[in-house]
DNA sequence: TTAATATTTAGATAATTATCTAATAATTAA
DNA sequence: TTAATTATTAGATAATTATCTAAATATTAA
């Protein structure tokens, strides 16, 4: 998870998750919504992927990447233990 | 909320915040965790202030840090819009 | 097979960050 | 006020990361 963490610390990583969010996209189509080179994009695109948050498949000349929720998942897991009084007992209903 | 995910990145950061999770500890009780130079601490513990995790209050010769939740619930807001399908619409039950 | 298109990989560089030691500041007790 | 304790700030350095251009790879179309 700690790879997760750090690929969300990056805004246009961020900001690439929310694009997929909406629909699969290109790696070209991605590129296309920032001022960046394409290989940054790409290396972006590989951090994102190494980290478990998102998924890619060739189709044709075109490489497709899509959000993959289960490590996202895994994120919002450890934010609501941070949330949760570390209680042993129950509490009185 | 973009200086609590770069926060979040950090492994050590995170673990203060677990040792926090427990109870409210002074600056030199959250160094005794780990094999760090105090200085080193510290910078983590002014990195998650500045985020807003963590809040901070003399008590004395010491200071002691607690847990802060408003930004994480933020980062959790951010992370459930991350899982959920952009549909316009509502869904039909 | 050659050319065109899409994407990644390689290698370099600049910026950021984590860490250290030494010095400073704030509080308390003698 | 001086000494002891706690914690931070300053300044330096090494490691990591984001970015770029140029080159390589993979696919499709001519």
């Amino acid at each position: 998870m700690n790879e997760a963490f750090k690929a969300l610390a990056d805004p246009t990583r961020r900001e690439i998750l929310q694009l997929l969010r909406d629909k699969s996209r290109n790696a070209g189509e991605i590129a296309e919504h920032f001022n960046i080179s394409k290989p940054s994009i790409s290396h972006h695109l590989n951090l994102l992927k190494q980290a478990g948050l998102v998924l890619d498949e060739r189709q044709g000349q075109h490489i497709v990447y899509s959000l993959h929720t289960t490590v996202v998942e895994d994120v919002i897991g450890w934010m609501f233990k941070m949330m949760k009084k570390n209680d042993t007992e129950e509490e009185q209903p």
